[in-house]
DNA sequence: TCTGGGGTCCTAGGACCC
DNA sequence: TCTGGGGTCCTAGGACCC
């Protein structure tokens, strides 16, 4: 049997943490720039503020309601989401674990009695809920996509559930599976829901009933033979490797206010570069593959309308590399490449790819001296920053100024991760 | 005035190989 | 007179996830 583990509300979660005051409020999180809302209480959903909807259109019912409201704070909540996981690990050994997101976890229980899958599962919840402070709830049955059923259906009714809901008998999963809707079936997006419904399938039990070649055909070859395999209790989608490592990473950000100068863009795009470099460094990868996107929305002068068009260009290196200064004097010319006058530039980004283990770099017998030692100075750049923190040790081609940055008005302490900001008792 | 920031996997089709 | 039948690798794009 799997389980998938979620924590409720995640990012609002976080904060309530440090605020108790605060403890079955109305509370939301809005996303990077205060754009959109990206976690919500119960409360606040009751109150019909929407998920993933621009914060300016829920404003007045957040205002009427007294809705407590904060940027997000990324520090905080990954910080917390470690010690979530590594209570996971420690619970059930590190093996079972396997990741999935920053708020969930898949557990492999095959070494669980069945009889005994309810007590363990409540156990695993109450220990993380009192060595963290953070509210989970748990799913489990024979695959990952009933797994995903049942942690939602857990969640939907917490008080009857009491958080752990196991699908295990044909009987469960099939009042499970009429109760969930196509659209809210994990696998299920708006592209198959809409086809789906077409087809007068209202229901996941609907879907499992269909033939497999029907869904091999219509959702996505592979993708939807395993779905529908999933959903009759036959595992397609097997745990994975928990030291996987990226296959890609990338940096991007909406900008603070438009920007229609290259001078702009370039500080930006350096600076999405040193960080996909530093994050590219920390599992130990170099890149082979540079991309640099730019998100337009019309001209400068022109009114607004919120139509955002993206443009990519990349360049494939000589040779794989996650030196931050190559890697900058790469993206640069991609983005005087790309970069228009007279535009409004809303977003950028930087993806590095072709990724490959740091240590296979063929070295090169014809670098300079300077080149060669090149690791070294990225090692104590980053061991600085990381101490440090704020980028003490930076490229000029960042910026200085960086007004381009974005907002983040709402802002909580970063209680576990600054010294200077930990959480203060009157 | 205003709409996030990451990721994964799969497929089709073209270029090229013997 | 006859003109095959496999492969691999790469890229772009589309779907999905949280």
């Amino acid at each position: 049997m799997k389980a998938i583990i979620d924590c409720n509300s995640f990012y609002c979660s976080c904060e309530i943490l440090f605020r108790p005051d605060l403890m079955s409020k109305p509370v939301v999180v809005l996303s990077n720039n205060d754009g959109c809302i990206i976690s919500r209480t119960d409360e606040a959903k009751k109150i019909g503020v929407g998920m993933a909807a621009p914060y300016y259109q829920n404003r007045e019912v957040i205002e009427k309601n007294n809705v407590a409201v904060f940027s997000s704070n990324y520090n905080l909540y990954g910080d917390l989401s470690m010690r979530v996981m590594d209570t996971l690990r420690m619970s059930i050994g590190k093996q079972s674990v396997e990741v999935y997101s920053v708020d969930e976890a898949f557990l492999d229980l095959s070494m669980i009695p069945e009889d005994q899958l309810y007590d363990a599962a409540k156990q695993i919840k109450e220990i993380t809920e009192q060595w963290t402070g953070i509210k989970v709830s748990i799913g489990v049955a024979p695959t990952k996509v009933l797994s995903k059923v049942a942690n939602r259906l857990s969640k939907k009714d917490k008080q009857g559930t009491n958080g752990v809901m196991i699908l295990s008998t044909p009987e469960n999963i099939r009042e499970a599976l009429e109760k969930t809707e196509i659209s809210d079936l994990w696998g299920v997006g708006r592209q198959y829901a809409a086809k789906l419904k077409n087809f007068g399938i209202e229901n996941s039990w609907q879907l499992r009933n269909m033939p497999e070649e029907w869904c091999r055909k219509n959702l996505g070859g592979v993708v939807g033979l395993r779905l529908i395999k999933e959903l009759k209790g036959i595992p397609c989608i097997p745990m994975k490797n928990p030291l996987q490592i990226k296959k890609m990473i990338a940096t991007t950000r909406m900008f603070g206010k438009p920007v229609h100068e290259l001078k702009d863009l370039k500080e930006a795009v350096a600076t999405y570069t040193s960080r996909a470099a530093e994050k590219i460094r920390r599992q130990h990868s170099a890149a082979g593959l540079i991309e640099v996107f730019v998100v337009t929305n019309g001209f400068l002068n022109q009114k607004y309308e919120y139509n955002p068009q993206a443009k990519h260009t990349y360049f494939i290196l000589p040779k794989a590399t996650a030196n931050t200064n190559e890697l900058i004097e790469y993206a640069l010319p991609l983005a005087e490449k790309l970069f228009r006058p007279n535009t409004k530039y809303l977003k950028a980004g930087v993806v590095l790819g072709a990724l490959v283990p740091d240590h296979s770099i063929q070295s090169n017998l014809f670098a300079t001296h300077a080149q060669n030692h090149l690791p070294s100075l990225m090692n104590a750049m980053d061991n600085i920053n990381f101490s440090m923190r704020d980028d003490v040790v930076k490229y000029a081609a960042t910026g200085m100024k960086r007004n381009w940055k974005m907002r983040q008005e709402l802002r909580s302490k970063r209680y576990t991760t600054r010294w200077n900001e930990l959480f203060e008792i009157q």
